[in-house]
RNA sequence: GCUCGGAUGGCGGAACUGGUAGACGCACAGGACUUAAAAUCCUGCGGACCCUUAAAAGUCCGUGCCGGUUCGAUUCCGGCUCCGAGCACCA
């Protein structure tokens, strides 16, 4: 039984303690982060976590999951003596703040700045090891300087331009939207229409073949690699030529089966494809409009809805197939898209399935050139089985049918191999206020001119209005004496581009900052990137697959072309946290009064024990429901480790003594060190935490505990549980933090049990069990389990004996 | 439709390269302490059956479903079902 004092020992006071090491930490700078030489680069770890958009409701309870992970990483890697760069900053730049200042008047700086410091103090309360110092903000004009330049570089080298474009105009909001951001404003309930504009344009497709094999390179959950494989959309295939008959026009189509144009008997432009209006003929024409009329009027989620249904009009022309010289007729439809490779097809009803549906729909012919397999009874056969129907190409299969069709279309000029991408340039301009302006100046003539480095950072002008100018334009337009200048080199009047730039710019190198924050020469000095890069550890939601992460490897790229970074790819290995659902496992939403809010969270049971709750739900990676009943699991854990070590009267326990532990204990230590260090490696906290419960378990009740084994046992928690673990290393008797302290090493022969239990069955079916020394010889253990069997082997032959060693016995017997 | 995940007690989850399924925690039940409650501590806790005053012991079933490989399968293979995420007329 319990002694009395341990039954009625104090709760430790959290909200002192960790009040008093956060204190501690920011006034001893315990977690800055120096270039310091005398690390070897492979102990040197850059763990990050993706910056949050400082929105007006504070942290939530999701927030600090990725965080705490990071944070453990962080804090077990110095003491393990890695040099380690764990910096936190602000994504500042967005909607939100702008909307909320068109309705209020107030400027998006204020909100933005009284929102960053409350998600400061938030995260502070949790304790992260964050090096403070580096703390950046996206809308410091200090920070986007460096942002414009980038962007200058990007100009200077061509990969920025600006182009007519169909874009998603969003009249609510007033600006365009990028295609990735559509479907999420649909959502919300804006509309958004197609609309030919003036814009920013970034030649991310120059980087598409790198973008898609540097994916080779990094450590990523293959989901997100396989997101961005399908995003980049590699299809190869050929261009083929098909002459318009009577007009010196060729309608140029892409295709992946070029082994199938013999099968190709119609043909289809997308509506909006510039060679519809001279291949209509009169008698179409009035037809023909209409439906592209239509189809321009077609939201991207009309089109969505209407996909099945197959809808086309005849332009009244023909085209000739290059291979068998057939006269083919040619339609419009809007199941062909004009953004993807040539935005023209050929048809090939026979062995594609939308193009099955459209000719039986308007009863064009079929052919199949590939020959389906006997019992197949569908209708288009995409299969690889022998050419049929395709002159000299018949009998080949697919890749050697290819090959030779592609080589006889080279040879007559008729096509050629062709590489295709589904990614698209990246739309790189919003008609709003508050964002990075563009460093670009228009001059009379309408050449462009970029600003000079020296004109940096371009401010934004303050504004009477943050709404947009309504002409398609943002509210800069409206402020004269910021728009018009005069131009210093040439001495002539320009207007400044009015345009800024999207939230994902900020985004896309902050992680360069964060190496050299103050640095107002260059973004980041060559030396000390080259010191921290690549990111060891990124963590963060899956929601950032494509957009953010495929972004920043674009930037990183072309820094890299540049000579302004040193590694192909900026993240080596990535982490997606799951979400964190409300108690009733549905997602958190204000409508369903399910959120949690940390802030109640650390009042009631501290920033320990949310930190080692959130760890503690389950892997990092999946998606789990809260439970605050959880929290007091874990907050009832911590009470019972740290009355190992204080008393009733909160002075250390007389129970802690100079002692020799037992073989016992020294085998609980270091099988928990052992299985903390390598559950943190693999990022694993949940069982980590398990084991650090079945340590403080075997300890609880003993009445002499040992300081050789409660000593290290605070460093084995101090990742986890950090406050906690600095008040308890004090009051051991050290005068300065742990968290420089080397993290415990754990003895390979305390780790492994003297004894084992052996199973013991028959016929796979465990009847007994037996205990033995470790190591004990497998003759011995078969010895023994045919004595223990005998009940059930009894009248039956025994045909074989598997014995594994310190493991089990089966017998395996018949009749 | 395609791609990628996943499915284990009342719940969250554990299980090394095939070798004791259910660690750890939550909930629940019983008990101790208390005038009482809270807190704390101890015990039990997949299901069915058998037996018994009771307990122990025992038997069978059990990791989404069907089948296979194996002495042995949560783990490997084949085929399905359901759930989640992403993509979606990409030629």
């Amino acid at each position: 039984m319990a002694d009395k004092t341990e039954q009625h020992a104090a709760r430790y006071d959290f909200a002192e303690i960790e009040a008093k090491w956060q204190r501690y930490w920011e006034e001893h700078k315990t977690f800055r982060a120096v270039e310091d030489p005398s690390f070897p680069k492979e102990k040197r770890f850059y763990v990050l976590d993706m910056f949050p958009y400082p929105s007006g409701a504070g942290l939530h309870v999701g927030h600090p999951e990725g965080y705490t992970a990071t944070d453990i990483i962080a804090r077990y890697k110095r003491m393990k003596g890695f040099n380690v760069l764990h910096p936190m900053g602000w994504d500042a730049f967005g909607l939100p703040a702008e909307q909320y200042a068109v309705k209020t008047g107030v400027h998006p700086a204020v909100t933005t700045r009284e929102n960053v410091d409350t998600f400061r103090r938030q995260l502070k309360t949790f304790g992260f090891s964050y090096d403070w110092d580096r703390e950046v903000n996206t809308t410091d004009p200090q920070y986007f300087r460096w942002t414009q330049w980038i962007f200058l570089q990007l100009f200077k080298k061509g990969l920025a331009y600006i182009a007519e474009v169909p874009v998603n105009w969003c009249p609510e909001l007033g600006t365009v939207l990028a295609n990735e951001e559509v479907p999420e404003q649909i959502e919300k309930g804006f509309t958004v229409v197609r609309r030919p504009m003036r814009q920013w344009m970034l030649r991310i497709t120059a980087y598409a073949e790198r973008l898609l094999n540097d994916l080779e390179i990094v450590d990523w959950p293959e989901s997100i690699k396989e997101m961005q494989r399908n995003w980049i959309g590699k299809s190869e295939g050929a261009e083929i030529d098909f002459p318009v008959e009577g007009q010196n026009e060729k309608i140029r189509v892409f295709t992946t089966r070029p082994d199938t144009v013999f099968g190709a008997t119609y043909m289809v432009l997308a509506p909006e494809h510039p060679l519809v209006e001279r291949v209509t003929t009169a008698a179409q024409r009035e037809s023909v409009e209409a439906y592209a009329r239509q189809a321009a009027r077609k939201s991207d989620l009309e089109r969505l809805e209407l996909a099945k249904e197959k809808t086309g009009v005849w332009t009244g022309s023909f085209a000739i197939n290059p291979a068998n010289d057939r006269k083919i007729p040619i339609w419009i439809a809007d199941y062909v898209l004009v953004s993807y490779g040539t935005g023209a097809i050929m048809a090939v009803p026979g062995q594609d399935e939308r193009d099955w549906e459209f000719a039986e729909e308007f009863n064009l012919p079929i052919v199949r050139t590939v020959q389906p397999p006997a019992d197949f009874d569908g209708k288009a056969y995409l299969g690889d089985g022998p050419a049929i129907n395709s002159g000299f190409l018949d009998g080949l299969r697919m890749d050697d049918a290819a090959k030779k069709i592609i080589d006889w279309l080279e040879s007559k000029k008729l096509g050629q191999r062709k590489v295709n991408y589904k990614l698209r340039d990246w739309l790189f301009s919003r008609q709003r206020y508050w964002g990075e302006p563009f460093p670009i100046l228009h001059l009379e003539d309408g050449t462009i001119r970029p600003l000079d480095e020296s004109e940096l950072p371009l401010l934004l002008p303050e504004v009477k209005s943050y709404k947009p100018a309504g002409t398609g334009e943002s509210p800069l337009a409206s402020m004269d004496e910021w728009l018009y200048v005069t131009d210093r080199s040439s001495g002539r009047k320009a207007r400044r581009e009015t345009n800024t730039m999207p939230q994902w710019a900020g985004s896309c190198w902050y992680y360069l900052r964060f190496i050299d924050p103050r640095n107002d020469k260059e973004f980041c000095n060559t030396e000390k990137e080259r010191y921290w890069m690549p990111v060891d550890l990124y963590v963060g939601g899956a929601e950032h697959a494509v957009l953010h992460l495929m972004y920043a490897r674009f930037w990183h790229k072309v820094l890299f072309d540049l000579g302004f970074v040193s590694t192909p790819e900026p993240f080596m290995k990535l982490v997606n946290q799951g979400i964190i659902l409300g108690e009733d496992s549905q997602k958190m939403s204000k409508s369903r009064g399910n959120v949690i809010n940390p802030d109640d969270i650390i009042r009631d049971y501290g920033a320990d024990a949310i930190r080692l709750y959130e760890m503690f739900m389950g892997p990092l990676t999946q998606t789990k429901p809260w439970s605050t009943r959880g929290v007091e699991g874990v907050a009832r854990f911590l009470q019972r480790a740290w009355r190992l070590y204080i008393d009733s009267d909160d002075r250390l326990s007389p129970a802690v003594q100079d002692v020799e532990p037992t073989p016992d204990q020294w085998r609980i230590l270091h099988k928990t060190i052992r299985k903390v260090s390598e559950d943190i490696e693999s990022l694993s906290f949940n069982t980590a935490i398990a084991q650090m419960m079945i340590f403080v378990n075997e300890l609880t009740g003993i009445m002499v505990r040992p300081r050789r084994v409660l000593e290290p046992f605070v460093l084995v928690m101090a990742p986890f549980a950090p406050h906690l673990a600095e008040e308890l290393w004090q009051r051991l008797g050290h005068g300065r933090t742990l968290a420089c302290e080397a993290f415990p090493e754990y003895e390979e022969r305390w780790t492994v049990d003297e004894e084992v239990t052996i199973v013991l069955q028959v016929n796979g079916k465990v009847r007994d069990r037996v205990t033995v020394r470790k190591g004990e010889d497998g003759a011995v253990l078969q010895g023994l389990a045919l004595d223990k069997l005998q009940k059930w082997t009894d009248g039956k032959s025994i045909v074989k004996v598997v014995v594994v060693p310190d493991k089990l016995v089966n017998v395996v017997v018949q009749g």
